[in-house]
DNA sequence: CAGTGTGAAGTTGTTCACAGCA
DNA sequence: TGCTGTGAACAACTTCACACTG
């Protein structure tokens, strides 16, 4: 397999298959737990509702190898998984807006199972700063620049009301941050170099409410 | 645009559109309490960094027309992409796992303008239970099937931990929901009828994480 | 000229078909 | 037979090119 340099760094692996790897990563988590040794991308892929040859490709981006009529064994599909998710690394992230979101990210299980910590969080509301969720400190937000540089953070969570959201990204780049997560309900506008991604719950509600609507349409109501 | 009449809803709306629109509601509704009177795609399209084209097309879906040289009128528009998203109706929602997460989504703002009201939320602890989360009441799960029909409720969002999704949305199923947004770190498996979005945090992150590695690879650490 | 609207080309991702293997 | 692995067909989405319009 390594032989070809076809395999040289992957210049770049489809999003979606990308996106899909936490599922296999969870599938494989509990047959391990169960004990299973093996597993085959005809199951993950029954089990997850993908196709089959889809899951083969997509596993196949880890560098692992399968055994043919047996599948692929558990530990080392695990360990190929994290790897390409990039686990070893464990990256310092800060977290802006401590607000109901922003608090149940704080909170959210397996954060640091898969490669990040948040080691801060900020606000400008006086009466959270000085508290702490979950061990994490809230602090004024302008103590920012200063601790990002110090704890070598490259990675910002924005979970502030939209009108501020470009405001905290604009600060977010003027302090070296090379990752942003805006969770926002508006999208943000960096430079390229920045990495973006806009998580908006409201694409997803989007998408169930058109869905569900045309549901009702063709079902001809009453 | 030949007609039929615009009301004959397309057959199918690409999905990337529909998780879009959000985006152009929002800048349309910034533009609308500024004042402005008029947008053209390629505006929108350079605010958020999409293709122009793209966007004229997006919007041709909402059944709107715009005039060439001058755009598409701010309120019109306003009203097709919320006629688009179905925001006319208000669709009542339930939400099972009070946690952090949970908390959160009911709270979440502007839920409502899109076209969804959270009318309950469910728990299986003692302690949450016959609280209520900004008005809307915490109630132990067995009361979900008697109310969801009362209500009509056909719309489940699962806040659980991932070792009771499944298990939840088997409930949802049987009693009668017809559309699960499902944010538990796992994905679950319904009947073929049944809409399932699965928006997984960690989807966003495995991509994030993906870019950032890639992007220390690019340069050449040191 | 600055925009809409649209068919056609291009790109990306998914699914099929099948060779090879245990 | 049940699986991996892969090239090729296919489908979906994006971008280009350009006719048209106020």
């Amino acid at each position: 397999m390594e032989t070809t340099d076809k395999k040289t760094i992957h210049t770049s692996v489809p999003e979606p298959t990308i996106r899909r790897m936490p599922n296999y990563l969870d599938y494989v988590k509990l047959k391990k737990s169960e004990g299973v040794l093996y597993v085959s991308a005809p199951r993950i892929a029954h089990r997850l509702r993908f196709d089959a040859t889809q899951v083969t490709k997509d596993l196949a981006y880890t560098g692992i190898t399968g055994k043919p009529k047996i599948g692929y064994n558990v530990s080392d599909l695990l360990a190929a998984i994290e790897e390409f998710l990039g686990f070893n690394h464990l990256d310092h992230a800060f977290l802006v807006g401590a607000g109901s979101l922003g608090t149940a990210l704080v909170g959210y299980p397996g954060f640091d199972e898969y490669g990040v910590k948040i080691v801060a969080a900020f606000d400008n509301d006086p009466l959270k700063i000085g508290t702490n969720i979950r061990g994490v400190p809230v602090m004024p937000i302008n103590k920012f620049a200063d601790l990002a540089e110090r704890m070598h953070v490259v990675f910002g969570i924005i979970t502030t009301p939209a009108d501020q959201a470009q405001q905290i990204a604009d600060l977010m780049v003027s302090w070296g941050i090379e990752a942003i997560w805006n969770f926002a309900p508006t999208s943000i506008v960096v430079p390229e170099r920045i990495i973006v991604q806009n998580t908006s719950i409201y694409a997803n509600l989007a998408v169930i409410m058109n869905k569900l609507h045309h549901k009702t349409e063709t079902k001809t109501i009453k």
